[in-house]
DNA sequence: TATACAGTTGAACAAACATTCAATTGTAAG
DNA sequence: CTTACAATTGAATGTTTGTTCAACTGTATA
C-alpha cells in the first residue's frame, strides 16, 4: 500500500488495520446520512422541541412560548425537521399541531442523555 | 398562562401541553450536553474516524489514507474528538495510535445506521 | 369584505465550523 | 548534531447555519 494520489499527504503505517478499516467502512451515502441525522439532532433548540413533543403534540405558539423564542426561529426549525422525517403537523383551524414522526429519535435520545449523565458521573468521582 | 416577558411574540394556546412539556424539558446544562455530542458525530469525516477506529486502532497518518485527507484535517478532528472523550491516544515511537474511548458511541452508530437503512427503504417502497 | 392572528418564507447577518497552509514540536536514525 | 518524518498548532479562508426582520399566506370571525 504506498501513497495515493489525491490529498492524502503520508503513507499508510499499519496496512493491515487499513484494510479492515477500509473494509468495515459504510459507503459514502450511509455515511452522508448517518452524519445528516445526528445533525439534526445537534442544535440544542430541536433536541428541547423533539422533548416536548416527546409529551404531546403543539403548535408552533405552544412551543415558541415554552421555549421561549419567536414562533419564526421555531418554525424554521420546524420546517428543516420536517423535511428530514423527524416531526409531522397538521392543520386544525388556525393553528398546525407538530408531532413526532419518528418514535426512534425520541428512544435515541434518552438513550444518550443517560449515557451523558453516566459519564458526566464518571468524570465526577474521578 | 400569559404573554411572556422575553422574546416570544405570541401565547400559548394548550396550557396543559405547555406545562406538560415544561415539566419533563431535562434541564440546559443537560441540553446543551446531548446537543453536544450529537455535534461530534454530526460531521461525516468523524463518523469515518469513528467507522474506522471501531475495527483497529490507527496512527494519523493510517487515517488520512484511508480517509484520502491531510495529517493535518485529521489531526485537528481527532484532537476535538479527544476533548469530548469520544477517542484516546498513546504514543509508540514517531507515531501516536487513536483508538475508541467510549464503546457507546460505535453502539449507537451501529443502531442509528440500522435505523436510517430500515427508513430509506420505507420511503423506497411508498 | 375587513380585521386579527397563526404560521411560513426569503434575505440578511453574525457566529460556528472544516479544511488549508505554514510553522513548529517530538522522536528515531544516520 | 543533523536529517527525516509523524503529528500538532494557530491563523486564514470559505462554507454552513441559527436567528432576526419584514413581508406574505391561510383561516376564522365580526
Amino acid at each position: 500500500m504506498s501513497k495515493n494520489q489525491y490529498t492524502c499527504d503520508c503513507r499508510a503505517i499499519n496496512d493491515i488495520a487499513v484494510e479492515k478499516g477500509k473494509n468495515s467502512m459504510p459507503n459514502i451515502s450511509d455515511i452522508d446520512s448517518l452524519s445528516g441525522f445526528y445533525k439534526m439532532l445537534s442544535d440544542s433548540t430541536r433536541c428541547k422541541i423533539i422533548c416536548a413533543l416527546k409529551e404531546s403534540e403543539m403548535c408552533v405558539c405552544d412551543i415558541a412560548y415554552l421555549l421561549n423564542m419567536t414562533k419564526s426561529a421555531v418554525s424554521h426549525q420546524l420546517s428543516k425537521m420536517r423535511e428530514s422525517g423527524v416531526v409531522k403537523c397538521r392543520r386544525e383551524g388556525k393553528e398546525i399541531y407538530y408531532s413526532l414522526d419518528d418514535a426512534h429519535v425520541s428512544v435515541m435520545l434518552e438513550l444518550s442523555l443517560t449515557h451523558i449523565r453516566h459519564k458526566a458521573k464518571e468524570i465526577g468521582n474521578g
